[in-house]
DNA sequence: CAAACATGGTCAAAGTCAATCAAATTATTT
DNA sequence: AAATAATTTGATTGACTTTGACCATGTTTG
C-alpha cells in the first residue's frame, strides 16, 4: 500500500469519524505502528490533523492552518472527498448555478400548510436549503433530503423502499405504495430529460415509478429543470410533457412554449 | 477511548447539560473514577470548566444553577444518566471500542438468506462494516444505516415515516406500520438502558414503538449493549429482559446471568 | 456525630512514543 | 542490465504517559 493511500485512507476516517487510533490504523491498514506514527507526524507536520496520545482527531474549524506551508508534497488535496460519494458530488457540481437558480425559484413556491413531495435528486436537493417556509410538511424519497430537511427543523417524512445506492434515494414498488397515503398540494420532481416526443424521461424504471405516483397524487406539480435538459431523452417516460408546470433557467428551443406550462427565470 | 475524545465528550455534556457527576462520567464513558477526577482537573487547569465536589459545571457568565436539576427531581433510579441530549457525533466516541467488539460478534450472526431487521443507533450502526455475508436482506430505520448498507453493495431497505433529526432515524406509528409487511428472520436492537426491574428502555416514545415492533415481528430478536448500558434506565420500556439474546461485552453484575440470554464477549 | 461519599496521592501494569538500525523497496546512475 | 543511492518500512529499544486500584484524608448529609 503505497504512503499516499494512507494519507488519503487516514484523513477520510478522520473526516467520518471523530478520531483514529494508531493501533485500529495499524490493523486496519495491514502496516506497521511505526508506520503509521510517521503518517500521522507527517499529516500534523503539514497541518492536516492535530495529533494527540494514542491517535489523531480532526482540527478544530478555528486551527485551520496556514496554506503557504505545503511542508510535505504528495498530500492529498484539502478538499478531498469521502470518495464513495464522489459520483454525486461530481454531480451536484455540474450546472451547478443553474440548478440553483432553478431549485431557488421552486422554494420560493411552497406556502403555509403545503404538503409537498420533494422528488429525489441533485436540483430539487439545492431546494432545501433555500426554503424559508416552516409551517409546511415536507415527504421526500431522497435520503440526503430527509437529513436535510429534517437538520433545518422542518418537519419531514421518508418514503419506505428499497435503497438505491447511487443516487441515494429510496425506489421500487414499495415506495410507490408508501405514497399511497398522502396528498400532496405541490410536488417538485426533477428530470433527466425533456423532450417534445417523449416526454418526461429519466434513466431508472424503479425511480419513475416513484415519480409517476408521486405526480399523480399531487395536487400542483412543478418540473425542475436547466436548460441543458430539454431535447435530451433517458430511458423511462415517467409524465408527458404537460404533467405540471416547468422551471428553468433558460429555454434552448423557443417552440417548447407552446407545450408547456412554464416558469423562466430571468436574470 | 482517547483522553482527547474524552474531553470532548465532558465538554459536550456540560454545554448540553447543566453538571455532569464523576460517578455518572466513569460510568457513561467506561473509565475509572480516577481518571475521570484526572482529566476533570486537566480541564479545570485549562480553565474549560469549574471542577465542583462530585463533578464540574460549566464556567459560564452566570454562576452555575448548582445541583437540582428539574430533570431529576421526580426520583428516577439512581443510575439514570442523560444521553439523550448529546448530539450523535459525541454518542459515537462513548465506549467506541467496546461497541466495536460487541458489533463484530453481532455482525458475525447473519447468515446466507436472512431477512436481517437493524435498528438505528451508534451500536448497531458499526456492525455495517463489520457484516460479510452478501446474501443477506436487511431492512432498517437509521437513515444513515441504509445508505451504508447501500453503499456497501448489500441490498438494503428503508422504512417510511418522521424523521428524527438527532437520532437521523425514521420513527412514530408510519415507521411502525410500515413494518408491517415484513417478517424478519433477525433482528438487531440497541437499547440506552438494561435494569433488571425495568427491563430494555430508551429515552424517545416513538423510537421506542419501532423496537417494540420490529421485536414483535422478528424470529430471533438481538440486543446490542455494551457493558455501560446494565444498570440504566431510560424514560421508556420498549421490551422485557428476556425479550432476546444480549450481546455484550462485558456484564458488570453476574446476577443477570440468570435472566438474560446472553452472548458474552472474551477477549 | 456517624455513615456515606469524594478526593488526591502512590504504585504497578499497560499502553504509547521517538529514536535507531537493518531489511526491503524504489529511484537513479553507470 | 547491473550497481548504487535514496527512501520507506518493520522490529526493537528504553523513556515516557496513562490508567485503575488502593488508601488515608477530607467533605457532605441526615
Amino acid at each position: 500500500m503505497l504512503q499516499y493511500e494512507r494519507f488519503e485512507t487516514i484523513m477520510q476516517m478522520l473526516n467520518t469519524g471523530s478520531s483514529v487510533r494508531v493501533t485500529d490504523l495499524s490493523r486496519a491498514l495491514g502496516v506497521s505502528e511505526s508506520t503509521i506514527r510517521r503518517d500521522i507526524n507527517d499529516l500534523a507536520a503539514a497541518g492536516r490533523l492535530r495529533k494527540v496520545f494514542g491517535g489523531a482527531v480532526p482540527l478544530d474549524n478555528g486551527e485551520a492552518p496556514a496554506d503557504g506551508t505545503p511542508a510535505f508534497a504528495g498530500l492529498p488535496p484539502k478538499h478531498m472527498v469521502n470518495t464513495r460519494s464522489l459520483d454525486l458530488e461530481t454531480k451536484e457540481t455540474i450546472q451547478a448555478d443553474e440548478k440553483q437558480e432553478v431549485a431557488a425559484k421552486a422554494a420560493t413556491l411552497i406556502e403555509e400548510g403545503d404538503l409537498v413531495y420533494i422528488d429525489a435528486g441533485t436540483t430539487t436537493g439545492s431546494m432545501i436549503d433555500q426554503i424559508t417556509c416552516t409551517g409546511a410538511v415536507f415527504v421526500t424519497n431522497g435520503i440526503r433530503h430527509a437529513l436535510r430537511l429534517a437538520d433545518r427543523g422542518l418537519k419531514s417524512y421518508l418514503l419506505s423502499g428499497r435503497v438505491k445506492a447511487s443516487t441515494e434515494a429510496v425506489i421500487g414498488h414499495e415506495a410507490v405504495d408508501s405514497l399511497g397515503r398522502w396528498h400532496f398540494t405541490k410536488s417538485f420532481i426533477g428530470t433527466d430529460g425533456i423532450d417534445r416526443e417523449c416526454g418526461l424521461t429519466t434513466a431508472d424504471i424503479d425511480e419513475s415509478m416513484v415519480k409517476t405516483e408521486a405526480i399523480r397524487r399531487s395536487k400542483e406539480v412543478f418540473v425542475l429543470a436547466d436548460g441543458s435538459k430539454f431535447g435530451l431523452v433517458a430511458s423511462v417516460t415517467f409524465a408527458p410533457l404537460d404533467a405540471g408546470t416547468v422551471i428553468t433557467d433558460h429555454l434552448p428551443d423557443p417552440g417548447y412554449r407552446e407545450q408547456l406550462k412554464l416558469v423562466e427565470i430571468h436574470k
